[in-house]
DNA sequence: GTCTATAGGTGGATAGAC
DNA sequence: GTCTATCCACCTATAGAC
């Protein structure tokens, strides 16, 4: 059993860098030479690592995933509230966008034709857990009486993940982080009040700085 | 005065192929070759009506920015009450995702980092005008005690921009025209309902197919 | 207004030395 | 595991004939 010795292992770092560029470009805008000129390596090691573009994508997507999955495990596992699991789901949407970037997996599913058939699922796999993730908390809520909505949780965390990945997309056209988070709040105060009751300043801290 | 003698202008073809590609595929996903051979002339044709890419991008925006425009006022001179403009306001993106589209403007958000100047002020142009004619329909419609809501007309606007455009992104990458269709109803039931009431079957006509 | 031809550059990807 | 060198397809864009 070795440890790695690098502190950040090459491919991982290769990994930090076009993640962030296809967060911020799209898959179809940044190539392999981007990577290799800013890590100081060449194209050809890239290849050694990620032997394909499109492996290299697959494997953005999979340690992205394990990653949000990961957060929301350790946010079942902490105890807190459904409203606060709400909002810490929220925040990591929003430590995204302060690193002026957009969900992977949302810019993935603007470039989604495009894609190779590996990746396609892999990207609504995402939705799909954050949707389940966001159903159950929804419904923890609702019984314990802390939140309050009509119809299915499963309808409405689809609201939630759709208008959080649209809020990330035009607020970054913007450079408006604000904009963002004011659509957010909204979306969690309709959800906390029993009647649409929002007004006034609402504002969430900022626990989870992400990405 | 002279009208054109073709049917459809060849700079019209280009561009209706151009924006659908862009719609499809994003800006970074298409090609002038890629025009070319689909409407059988070369690429330097092309290049004569639209000598850079960046200018057909801009093409691109500005006529779909003026349809939209056209669209919007033709509902305010419809004389039809908020809700009923809203509905129709949904159903046009609808259209679009129909058309296994995203928002021309929606997807270009996506590619934002990678746009030249004058497109990227244009796509921000296009959220703005949209959100201002929604925040004056939700304003006439809570004065005429159709539409109810707390806070500032343009903060609903901006939800609505950004929630029916995180709708079409993901709706459309599961190919899923109805979980569009249940989040828009979802939204706008919301907004029509004095208390969060929204269960059972909703449906929305069908009065502006759309590009 | 459309064509042929091509420039000049970059894309993803591979071979083979070290 | 990283390099040099290279392939070839494709990219945006232009020159100049028709």
């Amino acid at each position: 059993m070795r440890v790695q010795t690098a502190r950040t292992d090459t491919a991982d770092r290769m990994l930090d860098l076009a993640e962030r560029l296809v967060q911020t470009r799209g898959f179809n805008g940044f190539s392999y030479a981007d990577i290799a000129s800013a890590l100081d390596v060449t194209k050809a090691s890239l290849h050694y690592h990620f032997p394909t573009k499109a492996e290299l994508g697959r494997r953005l997507i999979e340690r992205y995933s394990d990653a949000f999955t990961s957060a929301l495990v350790a946010l079942d596992e902490s105890g807190v509230g459904a409203l606060d699991k709400l909002r810490a789901y929220v925040e990591i949407y929003a430590g995204v966008l302060r690193n002026e970037r957009m969900c992977l997996c949302g810019m993935l599913a603007a470039d989604y034709a495009t894609l190779p058939e590996p990746m396609k699922s892999a990207v609504t796999h995402f939705f799909e857990v954050n949707e389940r993730w966001l159903a159950a908390v929804l419904e923890q809520g609702r019984v314990a009486g802390e939140l309050h909505f009509a119809g299915p949780p499963l309808e409405v965390a689809r609201l939630l993940v759709s208008s959080l990945e649209g809020a990330m997309l035009v607020a970054r056209s913007f450079n408006e982080v604000s904009r963002f988070q004011w659509i957010a709040d909204r979306l969690l105060t309709d959800l906390s009040a029993a009647e649409s009751v929002s007004t006034g300043a609402r504002s969430i801290e900022n626990p989870y700085p992400v990405g």
